[in-house]
DNA sequence: ACGCGGTGTATGCGGCGATTACATTCGCGA
DNA sequence: TCGCGAATGTAATCGCCGCATACACCGCGT
């Protein structure tokens, strides 16, 4: 599964693909003028969303490596200079998708928390972790791109709120939070909350990175044992950290 | 600390460093094994050593991504297709750069390890792990391109022994036989080795990609903490993992 | 002594990110 | 309703890149 090395060779030569979608730019009743005519308007009506989902979905298929502002255009279907109109750079592009995708994977981890009471925060913290580890290793390539420290930095510079580093900051910030819960519940061996949550942090991290970046094979791990050992790990981890022998998933925290 | 975000605004125009480096200069005796010139011998002497050395350096000032073929090519004052007579490709160039920081590696884990007993498999084992952090800390770009699996995929295609390979499987079985032994040795809580290799390795692999991806500001550890929590992070892990409760890093791990 | 093969240069191709000049269209105020 | 500036598209261009090809040089084995 391992991706091409080099920005791609490009793809092999594309007649050019018309329009692409268009959302139906609304005012398809002349109020104004409306109309997206038949044939390509001059104006695309969403150039912006729609490089997006393009880039997005490149990084899907090839890699964020492989991603380039022309390729986005070209299955837009627009010259290679315009979406410089909507992004001043490349990086500005990758940004964007990397906000869509870290809304998409906090989008996710909401989904998993809300089948867990709130009172259980060790429970929280492991669903957590694994709604993080689930959604790193079927979408690697996204995972790679909210990873990019660099495209984050830049996001976090431009004053705009993309979203991006609001939507980080709250899981960092739900993980403190049930760290804490659970510290003060007598749950954990340690008091010090802030390593827990860093090593934590790093375990997934790093696990996430490791099948992105291919090692697995490289330890002996199959593709099918990924996601299970995924899961036994996160619960090594949380086994080494909690007060007692109790499982973390089971249902009652304290006995 | 934060590396530009793009292959690199190039440099800002060099006029040609002359010839780098040689190592001998003398040639004064017209016989057969004359190594260079004074002026600039057409036949570089050692282009393939020079050339991964620049390359190598790039990668420690700017990153692997801003690395290019033909920069190094220019560091090495030759043209820009010299380099391609003794790498097939970027990657080619990039991978002998990947065995080389991985060699270094090698050479500082065994460094660390010398000075611990061989009895006992746990402090070797923690041993590993700081020796691994510390240098990835030190080295955030070396070990960016030797956890690069594509260029170790590539590496590894070639039939040729650049020792990448064989210096990476080297580290992953140290650490397997010393949980083994840890594990003979009644010293752990799991019997699952396996499992707290894969995560252990996990552990220290997000840590150092953490550093190298610029997270640690996001998440509140400020760049002078960052290497003593990286061993509280590791000891933490081990705590985890061993049985009872006395440090690891002390003298007797049974008593 | 010679010539073959290894290693360098020169040149060129196509792709890339990015900039600039120009074309088209939207939409807002007179 | 018109008109004009701002927004957004195209075309052409620049310089850098990886890489391929043809040619120049030269060390070494025969």
């Amino acid at each position: 599964m391992t991706r091409p090395l080099r920005p791609a060779p490009r793809s092999p030569r594309k007649p050019r693909p018309a329009v692409a979608a268009h959302k139906a730019p609304a005012k398809a009743a002349g109020t104004r003028s409306g109309k997206a005519a038949a044939s390509k308007p001059y104006h695309h009506g969403d150039l912006r969303r729609v490089l997006v989902e393009a880039a997005f979905d490149l990084v899907a298929e090839r890699g964020p490596e492989t991603v380039s502002v022309r390729e986005a255009a070209r299955r837009a279907g627009v010259s290679p200079g315009a979406p410089f109109r909507h992004f001043e750079s490349r990086d500005a592009l990758m940004a964007a998708v990397a906000a869509e995708a870290q809304r998409r994977f906090r989008q996710e981890i909401a989904t998993a928390l809300a089948a867990v009471p709130a009172d259980q925060p060790l429970r929280r913290f492991r669903a957590l972790g694994l709604a993080y580890l689930r959604w790193a290793m079927r979408n690697p390539g996204h995972f790679e791109v909210i990873s990019d420290g660099r495209l984050f930095d830049f996001d976090a510079a431009q004053g705009e709120a993309s979203g991006l580093k609001a939507d980080n900051a709250e899981i960092i910030d739900m993980s403190a939070q049930w760290l804490a819960d659970a510290s003060a519940k007598g749950l954990l061996r340690s008091a010090d909350v802030k390593l827990m949550q860093i090593a934590g942090r790093a375990l997934v991290y790093g696990y996430a990175r490791m099948k992105a970046d291919g090692h697995f094979p490289r330890w002996g791990v199959g593709e099918a044992e990924i996601e299970p050992m995924a899961e036994a790990v996160l619960d090594l981890f949380l086994a080494g950290i909690a007060k007692g022998d109790g499982p973390i998933k089971g249902r009652a925290p304290r006995a």
